[in-house]
RNA sequence: GGGCUCGUGGUGUAGAGGCCUAACACGCCGGCCUGUCAAGCCGGAGAUCGGGGGUUCGAAUCCCCUCGAGCCCGCCA
């Protein structure tokens, strides 16, 4: 008899054979009539022993959780006031003929209907996953890579796998190092970014590609970054912004239909990296509401509060968050916890007819006649992290007041960052990545006044999460070159770390660009989950470990015999 | 690299100087029970409180070190 999944028992007729193959979920003992749930990747359904049948009864009362079983019986309705519509087939059941135990399972080692810490879970990651909704995350996420594969297909994109294994290139994350035996002194480093592969890919004619590429970066880890991670990896030829934009709109839409059943409307909004900052203190604003920062420098330049007019006097800002509703006390205070250690001048200020509520002196504020009823977050400053400060209560408020919407997917395009910014030495560096296209088009204009350059970069943000990003690349040698120079490399560094990349573009480099999706956030939205470890088959810790395995391991005896002389080697040369 | 929090039977938690001979729930072992829905009822086993050092008449509880976990900042072009 062939096996039946138990999530398809539904469509056979009632009275006829089965045969469900699974884990044994609960046992329900009655002494002369025992339940044993049964549970596969597609539910659960109950099967039962009647008294008539000894031998089977016995059977089924040494049965424990977890046991790997094989049930071959008869599939019945339940009788009509046996039936439970609240419970996942509640309505169906199994009477067993026979019960093949095809392997015990020992005690579990943790409370599967309880709340086990994260490194039990990975600890004991196979059982994690079979009792959590780990399983249906990952069902959800390989739909979601068939899905982005097929439509990719579609588009003319031809996958094409870029080497792990590649040159440690300085600047930018942290790379993971690996030693290379049959060349003491030297190491690979692993891949942070098909980057440079990509753009020799276009320069090779290839026109369009695309890769489910791991990245791997050795940096401090946090709750929503692995050390390795998934980005969906494409470059495309002879395109622009535009491109980009509607290739992408498109992915959507259809990943989302085909994965969620939702209809995704394009095309998306978009803001400027600027218009971003100053209405909703970010770069990746959350558009599933809307509580836009305002500007009311303007009603404090005659205030009375002298704290915030002093700041408008010597040109600095008041702007904040106006929300139609007062809240209470326990409200503000929450705000106020939030805010904390940020070093910034805030006020809140709830009106209501009968009260009147703040965290500033009250006296003066009430006279402001500007003032409606509502709730007011100000915060006054002269810098973008006031801005960022004032986008952080934003969420905290939408949070409090409960303004973000369920099921709701907020698409936005975020363009023209800054080309450049100033790091911690003072030196500038690439705000996206040096392979950026500025907005000009000559050498020249790259080195007059790098820091008003603005990159031809966008990020695309879904529901408050950077779930993309790209740029239109630099195809032109010297154009690079200048962009290098702007970065502070010297000719020998540029030669030593880029030449070939140099020589590649002066040997027939078309027009090209492309973006890299986080697959791994993207999988963990569609499948409704709050941390990416739910969506990653196997995760590591915070601090890089595998609970699973014991990675990372010491080296044994004979691989530190045979990579002594590549540590010797290193240590004693390079720079 | 910096800051904060946590570590108690297999699992999740309670206990915050003597009431601890360490409590509770789940799980486990034994028993009862013919329709349950994470079944119920009765009985039982199981932890020297992450590790090391110190303070004290007395430490799970206070202090120091260390290991591990979590959150945040730096970092992640």
């Amino acid at each position: 008899m062939n096996r039946s999944y138990v999530g398809d028992l539904r469509s056979l007729p009632f009275n006829s054979p089965v045969r469900i193959c699974g884990w044994v979920q609960y046992v329900r003992d009655f002494g002369r009539v025992v339940f044993v749930v049964v549970k596969d990747r597609t539910g659960i359904v109950q099967t039962y022993v009647s008294q008539d049948d000894t031998a089977l009864l016995a059977e089924a009362k040494r049965l424990s959780p977890d046991d790997v079983i094989c049930v071959d019986g008869i599939l019945r309705e339940r009788p009509e006031d046996m039936k439970k519509p609240d419970v996942e087939n509640g309505d169906i059941e199994i009477e067993a003929k026979q019960i093949n135990v095809l392997n015990r399972c020992s005690p579990l080692p943790y409370d599967v209907n309880g709340d086990p810490s994260d490194i039990t879970r990975l600890k004991y990651r196979y059982i994690d996953i079979r009792h959590s909704g780990v399983l249906r995350n990952l069902q959800i996420r390989s739909r979601a890579s068939m899905a982005i594969r097929n439509y990719l297909a579609a588009h003319g994109f031809v996958e094409v796998e870029t080497p792990y294994l590649t040159k440690y290139t300085p600047g930018g994350a942290r790379n993971f190092v690996v030693p290379v035996r049959q060349q003491p002194g030297k190491f690979y480093a692993l891949a942070e970014s098909p980057q440079i592969f990509k753009q020799i890919l276009m320069i090779s004619g290839l026109d369009k590609y695309f890769q489910f590429a791991r990245c791997f970066r050795d940096e401090d880890l946090r709750a929503d970054r692995q050390p390795e991670f998934t980005q969906v990896d494409l470059e495309a030829s002879f395109i622009d912004e535009e491109y980009i934009y509607g290739l992408i709109e498109g992915l959507m839409k259809q990943l989302f239909m085909e994965v969620l059943g939702v209809e995704i409307v394009t095309p998306f909004p978009r803001l400027t990296y600027d218009e971003a900052m100053s209405l909703y203190g970010t770069d990746k604003p959350d558009l599933r509401f809307e509580l836009p920062i305002i500007d009311f420098s303007e009603n404090f330049k005659s205030s009375r509060f002298n704290a915030f007019k002093s700041v408008v006097e010597s040109e600095g800002f008041v702007k904040g968050l106006y929300w139609s509703e007062p809240l209470d006390r326990g409200a503000l205070k929450a705000l106020e916890q939030a805010s904390t250690g940020s070093g910034q001048k805030f006020l809140f200020i709830s009106k209501a007819e009968e009260s009147f509520l703040t965290n500033g002196p009250k006296s003066v504020l009430v006279e402001e006649s500007w003032l409606q009823l509502g709730t007011y977050v100000l915060v006054a400053g002269d810098s973008e992290r006031a801005l960022q400060f004032l986008g952080e209560l934003r969420l905290a408020l939408a949070k409090h007041i409960g303004l973000i919407p369920e099921g709701r997917y907020a698409f936005v395009w975020v363009t023209e960052r800054p080309m450049f910014e100033v790091g911690e030495d003072g030196n500038l560096q690439a705000a996206h990545h040096p392979f950026t296209m500025p907005n000009v088009t000559s050498p020249e204009e790259v080195l007059e006044n790098p820091l008003k350059l603005r990159a031809r970069a966008y990020d695309i943000v879904l529901n408050g999460v950077e779930v993309g990003g790209g740029s239109i690349r630099i195809h032109r040698p010297e154009i690079q070159e200048a962009v290098f120079r702007v970065l502070g490399l010297s000719d020998e560094e540029i030669e030593e770390r880029f030449g070939f990349f140099l020589n590649a573009l002066s040997l027939g480099a078309p027009p090209h660009g492309g973006i890299a999706l986080g697959f791994d956030r993207l999988a963990m939205i569609l499948a409704g989950a709050d941390s990416l470890r739910e969506v990653i088959a196997f995760p590591k810790t915070k601090s890089g470990l595998c609970p699973l395995t014991g990675a990372p391991s010491e080296l044994f005896r004979n691989q530190k015999e045979e990579l002594l002389p590549v540590f010797k080697a290193a240590m004693e040369g390079g720079e």
